[in-house]
DNA sequence: CGTCAATTTGATTAAATTCAATTTTCGTGG
DNA sequence: CCACGAAAATTGAATTTAATCAAATTGACG
């Protein structure tokens, strides 16, 4: 089974395909080594602590990164889609992966990954690409208004999943709200207004938000200064091909 | 000069210290190849689309990294002190690199980091430790209320810092309140009220704050779970030695 | 159909921002 | 060395935003 071809074709902007840019020779290596794994909803992948001896490939379905208080207090650092590569860590792993949706993933050895030069410029790739991504999320938390980062969060999915028609949520509100530094009832009246707008639809009975107006999705982010287009050909990959 | 050693040194708990745990050999390499520069207050080391070409290690001084919306709101992302790496990015960097003093590091072609395993499992790890405390950051905005962001930033910094009498803050409040996702007069407030509990002094002429209670300090930033202790000898590097 | 959980909506409150002065600091030049 | 002006920091209201409190509504599921 292709599975990691499948990945490959998940979702055009994932964060991270880790099979991206390979030859047919190294996708063979990396299928040889990969584990597949299903999850059921609210499956932990790995929490903070656990040995960091494996990076993930999500392949179906939804997961979640977070980060607790003492106290309760709960961080969800990012929502993973069809593509996403996860698990980078030192030695044990700092944050907690939670499975949204029943979910299926490969399962790569770090020691087998350091074998391919081919690969370890990828993960690098990758994890260079999480850094600019936790970095927009840090710009959303500190120097957002509530409205503008549900708007953001929204259009920044949009876009990554490739402008659809209507967007997977898997998720709970209190989710979306812990991403978001809110309370569900003001991502509740965020939606609604987003609704009230006609920007967006009902939310399906399947967790399926129909995405009406994207250009005005887009229109109410606010704009950040144009970004040099990323190629994953380029960069520091092109040196070990 | 043996300048990376001086870095080395610079602080125990610095954002990656790109020569640690390097053998002699190894280390002669690196400064082979790694070029000084000097910086006046407000240079700037790159900014956003500038090419990725070079990783830089913060000998002396201060900077900090940033981005902006169009509309001219700015996120600090963070502040590095003597012994941080920094410039990871892919093809263009994504934020800015400004000087907060007058600062001294050494540039070094990420051409010639590729050659060495040893530097290349450096990188790695630093750049992990760059994702943790940007996810720490992030809870930080989230979930964390003005006081305690303020208490929360002073005592990871104090820490990081190797619990020192007096903490250098050679950035203005401004960049604190950038950093902190708050008003400039929220965080004079924040500060205000910790001098007068006595848990810190008044900031000094050349930027140094003494922390009076560092105990107070830490007790009253929201406490996290414990984490695993991060060994610089251990993970990913001990099988590449 | 009834129950429980999640969501939505409204009213009130608390927190932080905004607005508005002052005060302090710092650099410059007399 | 001191005076002056500009910039930064502090402090005090007033205002705004989102949180909190409190129902009401919707929806999933047995």
């Amino acid at each position: 089974m292709l599975a990691l071809v499948e990945v490959c074709h998940a979702n055009v902007e994932a964060k991270g395909r880790l099979c991206a840019c390979l030859k047919p020779r190294a996708l063979g290596r990396l299928r040889a080594i990969a584990a597949d794994s299903r999850l059921e909803v609210g499956d932990k992948i790995f929490g903070p602590g656990d040995r960091a001896d494996h990076v993930y490939g999500l392949r179906q379905g939804a997961v979640m990164l977070q980060t607790h208080l003492t106290d309760g207090r709960r961080q969800v650092l990012s929502f993973l889609f069809p593509g996403d590569t996860f698990g980078f860590a030192d030695s044990a792993h700092h944050c907690e992966a939670i499975a949204l949706t029943r979910s299926s993933l490969c399962e790569i050895p770090v020691s087998a990954l350091n074998d391919d030069p081919l690969l370890v410029n990828r993960l690098r790739h990758i994890s260079r690409t999480w850094l600019v991504d936790t970095h927009d999320q840090t710009l959303r938390l500190g120097r957002m208004r509530a409205a503008e980062r549900v708007t953001d969060f929204l259009s920044a999915l949009w876009t990554r999943l490739g402008s659809p028609d209507a967007l997977p949520l898997p998720m709970r509100w209190i989710d979306i709200a812990d991403h978001l530094g809110l309370r569900i009832e003001t991502v509740s009246r965020e939606f609604s207004a987003l609704r009230r707008l006609g920007i967006i639809g009902p939310l399906s009975h399947d967790c399926v938000l129909p995405i009406r107006d994207g250009a005005a999705l887009i229109r109410l982010a606010p704009p950040r200064p144009p970004r040099a287009a990323a190629n994953c050909h380029g960069g520091e990959l092109a040196d070990a091909s």
